[in-house]
DNA sequence: GCGCGTTGTTACCGACTGTTACCGGACGTT
DNA sequence: AACGTCCGGTAACAGTCGGTAACAACGCGC
């Protein structure tokens, strides 16, 4: 049976990592998640990745303190774990927003099989790269852009996910809290709340709730700022 | 002729990415860097990794309106241009911050050469997650750490490095201007240069042009707050 | 020597964001 | 229904950091 055959399959464009490709080369084992299930935690040993097939959940750096910060809120298509080879243990946790649906990976059996498959060759080291640009694009934006900007740039980076996955871009509904985007932006909750409630009263997007509707993506860009422009190269 | 015979190898602890052990597998070839010239720029297509193997670098991140974020100081031990992998350009710029030593290993190539030698296997994979672990306790510590904070979490991870090549942790010769910490460290200039002032007015360290003594490292830790618990971890 | 550009330092002011506080609503438990 | 908890929103206040400016130190070419 193939990984994705109870929805549409995911389109080479979307997603770096191609699980369907490589599994008949590897044993992959399904996982369900519902809501607050951890996925792993910050400290547990290393022994797969995971791809995630259906779902959000929320990734986060722990420190030994306790201090917690989202590095990331993977969804459909995307490789979680990365950051964990080579370490031995998670160095963070992960955490379910809504129901999953995760396929292990077993580390390193998914690098035997990569290397059984010339075509699947540089897949893992093209995901891992691809997530390398990311983070440093979200370095660029924290760096750069106001409280506000960030926020635009948040909402617009989900809102291009949604539509490379086939969704309408027009209307996101958030999973994450307040705390947790202002984690992700280097923001308190309270700013978050500001931010959304100004980008409200200016019109560039309707927020209720966790629901936001965004009639114009163009002025949502244009609310993100200069920081905009490298996300869609390194997106 | 091995790669590093001109000055003592790099131990195994230093460095995740074992340039020796690949290089029998492996056409390398050389390159000599002068200060100032620059090892790849944002858009130039991607065909090979680079191991330092002497000298100091600064990579960048280069956004489509030409604003750039410092992602890093490559020093000896170091591997760059990860983040190009899967990308087909490079997203930014490397320049010599003096003289460099550089071994320029072909991409995918290389991913051939680690797939012939089972010891060599994870070996890329374990480079970029350690790259990736780094990114990450940078991002913790912009968002959680003050001006002075993140100042002092930089030296000390400058001094840590240098201590792990073998050099002493209490003498530290900055290759970078202040424009670029401040840039690497999400602050302006004057406040990077304020943040010196005020760590050497409290003992701390001795800052004197680009020249920095450390007379007792604890204290350093002591200034980098909470957020020097993770570095050492994710380092 | 001299002028000039770059880099580094310090001071002052103001804007943005964190801090604190309080309130209301949704939800689950007793 | 009553209660507590979590999440979200708003407001007043305070602190940090950025913006600007002026100046000093250094390197460079003439």
């Amino acid at each position: 049976m193939k990984l994705a055959d109870t929805v549409a399959p995911i389109r080479p464009a979307t997603a770096a990592f191609d699980v369907d490709a490589l599994a008949p080369h590897l044993p992959t084992t399904r996982r369900r998640l519902r809501t607050g299930q951890h996925l792993y935690r910050a400290g547990q040993a290393f022994h797969a990745l995971y791809f995630v097939h259906a779902g959000f959940l929320r990734t986060s750096l722990v420190a030994d303190d306790g201090r917690e910060q989202v590095t990331g809120f993977p969804m459909r298509g995307d490789l979680v774990g990365c950051d964990a080879i080579g370490a031995g243990a998670h160095i963070g946790d992960a955490i379910a927003l809504d129901t999953c649906e995760i396929v292990e990976l077993a580390y390193p059996a998914v690098l035997d099989a990569c290397r059984g498959v010339p075509a699947l060759h540089g897949m893992l080291a093209e995901a891992m790269g691809a997530e390398l640009r990311r983070d440093r694009a979200r370095l660029l934006a924290l760096a750069t852009l106001s409280a506000e900007q960030r926020v635009a740039w948040f909402l617009r980076g989900l809102a291009r996910r949604q539509r490379a996955l086939g969704y309408s871009a027009h209307h996101l509904c958030l999973r994450m809290s307040r705390v947790d985007i202002g984690n992700y932006l280097a923001l308190k909750h309270e700013t978050v709340t500001r931010a959304l409630s100004h980008l409200d009263a200016d019109g560039v997007i309707a927020v209720e709730r966790r629901e936001v509707r965004i009639p114009c993506v163009e002025r949502l860009d244009a609310a993100a700022g200069a920081g905009a422009a490298v996300a869609s190269r390194a997106a």
